[in-house]
DNA sequence: CAAAGTTTGTTTGACTATTCACAAAAAATT
DNA sequence: AATTTTTTGTGAATAGTCAAACAAACTTTG
């Protein structure tokens, strides 16, 4: 199949957003042109995301968003649960076992590791703490998939390195360092240090082009 | 000036912290090869990146890390601090507060807000929950440039629209919606359910491909 | 101090992503 | 039922990003 850019992938995770709202008001049908206003694009550009996959329209009428929702969640593979673990219980760790959003996309965390003798064994939000040690019969009497990464930056690659060795290809990292890893491994970063920098940098702009 | 791509930017955060990471090993120059090969990218990349805002290298030696991680704080503006509000002091604000990163980078929170008023005036971390209807007073006493936006999906567009009216011009974005701002403004997002989704469709794919 | 080896800065070319523009198809209107 | 309007899907044009390649500048070696 045709490799499809990151940035499609991501502007159809945002169109599944836009419709599950619009569906929740109620609405029927949608065209291009609104779900590219909400969305701040082009609507040439959403027509063009869907196009890779299929034409899911009706010329002179737009999409049942309905229908559209269903054809995004089949793309996006959310049909089905994902068994997650996350490694790492401190601040951020701690806040994602509780962020709701996850689980109602279908993320269930089904595991919690840390290092951390005086965590280990005990409870948060019903999952026992598991010791980073143990992870391979976790995870396969878990049946992980997807590990979130919220350990120290110093720690995040070695965790990893464990991670895959127990078949796990696939991580989403918090930790403010680039992670290497096989080419059958994949791995997105949510690094807020990034984009706050952004910020300071386009205001620093703004303040020198006064 | 020109026109600096987000990517450019974005990766000269990760050259900051490579570099930052190299001078506490004590290393005193390193090559665009190095800074590279750490991030996954190419030589050519780096070099050009930097290209953009001077040269700051010598040729058959590299670069000196002190003076380039000096460099880079300059152009992203590290140099000063940054004052920031944080509203919605929920599971993902909470975390927020403590997360030691921000504070290293220069960005220090200044205020909190949140609607609750079981949360108002109760203190997290030792700063005060304000209710965001005060909005505009807290942001000048606190010259606050900043605003992280940690509020349920459906609040946030207000939000910012209100921080907008207080003269707030950057906004690092949690919530799961695309927001609205004049063009002077800028919003960046952190939208973790994107990411996972990106997770999603690559393992679904590779199972479709066995 | 000359020759060989490194590494930068930048030009050029390749590739990727986005937008334009329009025919085709369907809906709405008269 | 014919005409007008709307909106999709897509091929072509434009814009933007990344990688290769190499001369110029500096370091190291013999």
């Amino acid at each position: 199949m045709k490799k499809i850019s990151d940035s499609t992938i991501s502007r159809l995770s945002t169109y599944y957003r836009t419709l599950s709202r619009l569906i929740e008001q109620n609405v029927e049908t949608v065209s291009s042109d609104e779900i590219a206003e909400i969305n701040n694009i082009t609507s040439a550009q959403v027509r063009k995301d869907l196009s890779f996959f299929g034409s899911f329209g009706k010329r002179g009428l737009g999409y049942n968003t309905k229908d559209l929702r269903e054809e995004i969640a089949k793309i996006l593979g959310l049909k089905k649960q994902w068994n997650v673990a996350l490694v790492g219980v401190g601040n951020i760790g701690r806040a994602l076992i509780d962020y709701a959003e996850f689980k109602k996309q279908g993320f269930i965390i089904k595991a919690l590791f840390d290092n951390d003798p005086k965590k280990v064994n005990t409870e948060v939000g019903g999952l026992k703490i598991h010791d980073i040690e143990n992870a391979c019969n976790i995870v396969k009497k878990e049946k992980i998939e997807i590990a979130i990464i919220a350990v120290p930056a110093k720690h995040a690659q070695a965790v990893v390195d464990t991670l895959v060795q127990c078949g796990v290809k696939a991580f989403l990292n918090f930790a403010p360092v680039t992670i290497k890893v096989p080419s059958d491994v994949i791995v997105k970063n949510e690094n807020m240090s990034i984009e706050l920098e952004a910020l300071s940098y386009f205001l620093t702009q703004n303040k020198k082009g006064d």
